[in-house]
RNA sequence: GGAGAGAUGCCGGAGUGGUCGAACGGGACGGUCUCGAAAACCGUUAUUCGCGCAAGUGGAUCGAGGGUUCGAAUCCCUCUCUCUCCGCCA
């Protein structure tokens, strides 16, 4: 979330920012200072009193310790009023605590200074194109008729186990799902990257810390007996690794990568861009994040970008980078690039990595902070980005490396696989 | 799932109603000493919200949340987690 004394410091340029990201509430900020002000008045009433009757407690204390007793209960009668009048405030107090926080987190995070204006995906701003678009010959059929027809995936059989959007990997398609993430994860160590297994459920306090409560509850899978959420990408438990520590500013940068099924309901979402692995509701994914100095996000949002490109490139895929627009951008984020790949026989960009900064959005609500040269504590920045997510990668790949006689897959994934071909 | 024990600062660990944000030990940091280091000695060593130009000063925080009390780390209730034993189990 927003810090308060930078929305009193800086509120017309807030609601220019928010303007950007087409957030039409601005008037929340407002509300935010109001509530804001009224917790200050509220606390100092409250301390003074507070003060008073902590003062002449121990003043009993002492005059019991020398036995007056008449002195100490007259004393009482004193702090007793005073408590009286202490509750209407606290109860006050707590409410507008309470409203303020409600109000607060309904702000999104503002757009970075690089986020181009505009309101739709049309408006995002392509930022480089590489790879080649193949071209297949003439039988060439989408990744579902392939899974099909080398028996990679079954679509059919996931209804039946669970419901529509949960396939089952089969065999060869299996082992490539196996693969690939292997490949990402060796990828990722290999740049630095430390590797983490999380628990695939979370707690609703990591859900709150990036992000995805209040804003998209929705949108997880809940378990109501244990109160525990499906965690919808693993961006979830592995931020939350560090929620409510203190960090030496020698402990930046903190890079981690998982891989991790990641559980969406995707509700509201019908039609022809569910065919196949295009939308799924259980999906594999390798993620990256990154904890760091505030005065270096920028530039780790570009290194990231740098890294998945490397690794999209290495698959041979063609692909596009997107910095996405104001109005396309997530609740949480400052500034995102969007990764996409052709899908060749499709003949439509599907996403298959979004690199974001959220600067201190969620570290603000994780308390992630480290001890700078001034011994001041300041929030790290986080970010994250996917390396990659499995099915529409694996839809690509299948797709535009299909020739008469079978899959050529790329180079870097044969000793992984085991094969350099599927037939 | 059953029975019991516990949760205190960076760590260990005292503290069972009063002056305790918290003894003591360790670690870390700064200093003295040293050619340098070790040792020794001295000092510092939480977070957070207010008020104040500042010096400074008030509130909150001993797993979390409630309660009792003039006063709670200490007593009571609820929850979470950890450990031990039993059961179950990959």
């Amino acid at each position: 979330m927003l810090q308060v004394p930078f929305l009193r410091q800086h509120t017309a340029l807030v609601k220019e920012r928010l303007a950007i990201k087409l957030f039409k509430e601005t008037g929340l900020v407002d509300e935010v200072l109001a509530l804001d002000d009224e917790r200050k008045k509220l606390q100092l009433e409250f301390d003074t009193t507070q003060s008073k009757v902590n003062g002449a407690s121990k003043e009993i204390g002492q005059l019991m310790a020398k036995g007056q007793k008449a002195e100490a209960e007259s004393k009482k009668q004193e702090v007793a009023a005073w408590k009286l009048s202490l509750e209407p405030i606290s109860q006050q107090l707590a409410g507008v605590e309470k409203k303020l926080e409600e109000t607060i987190v309904k702000l999104p995070n503002l757009p970075g200074p690089a986020v181009p204006p505009g309101k739709t995906p049309e408006d995002n701003v392509i930022v480089r194109e590489g790879g080649n678009k193949p071209t297949l010959h003439a039988n060439a059929v989408p990744h579902w008729d392939l899974a099909k027809k080398y028996r990679l995936i079954d679509f059919e059989l996931g209804n039946k186990i669970t419901g529509s959007g949960f396939p089952v990997y089969t065999g060869r398609g299996a082992r490539l799902q196996r693969a690939l993430i292997q490949y990402f994860l060796d990828f990722n160590t290999g740049a630095g990257y430390t590797e983490f297994l999380p628990p695939f459920m979370v707690n609703e306090a990591s859900a709150f810390g990036t992000g995805q409560l209040p804003d998209k509850e929705g949108q997880m899978y809940f378990v109501t007996e244990d109160k525990f959420y499906l965690i919808p990408t693993s961006e979830v438990p592995v931020t939350n690794i560090y929620r409510d520590e203190l960090l030496k500013e020698s402990d930046l940068p903190i890079r981690m990568t998982a891989y991790s099924p990641c559980f969406r309901r995707e509700a509201g979402s019908y039609g022809k861009d569910v065919r196949g692995l295009n939308r799924l509701h259980q999906f594999e994914k390798v993620e990256l994040v990154q904890l760091v100095h505030p005065e270096k996000s920028y530039e780790t949002l570009e290194e990231m970008v740098s890294h998945v490109e490397r690794l999209i490139q290495s698959l041979g895929l063609s692909y596009r980078i997107l910095n996405l627009c104001g109005g396309d951008m997530s609740f949480t984020s400052a500034q995102t690039y969007d990764f996409e790949v052709y899908s060749a026989a499709q003949q439509k960009w599907l996403e298959v990595s979004s690199v974001s900064n959220f600067e201190a959005y969620q570290t603000n609500r994780m308390k992630i902070r480290f001890k700078d040269a001034q011994g001041r504590n300041q929030l790290v920045h986080s970010l994250n980005g996917s390396s990659l997510a499995l099915p529409r990668i694996v839809a690509c790949l299948l797709e535009n490396n299909q020739t008469e006689s079978g899959i050529e897959l790329p180079a870097v994934l044969h000793s992984y696989f085991g094969s350099k071909n599927i037939q």
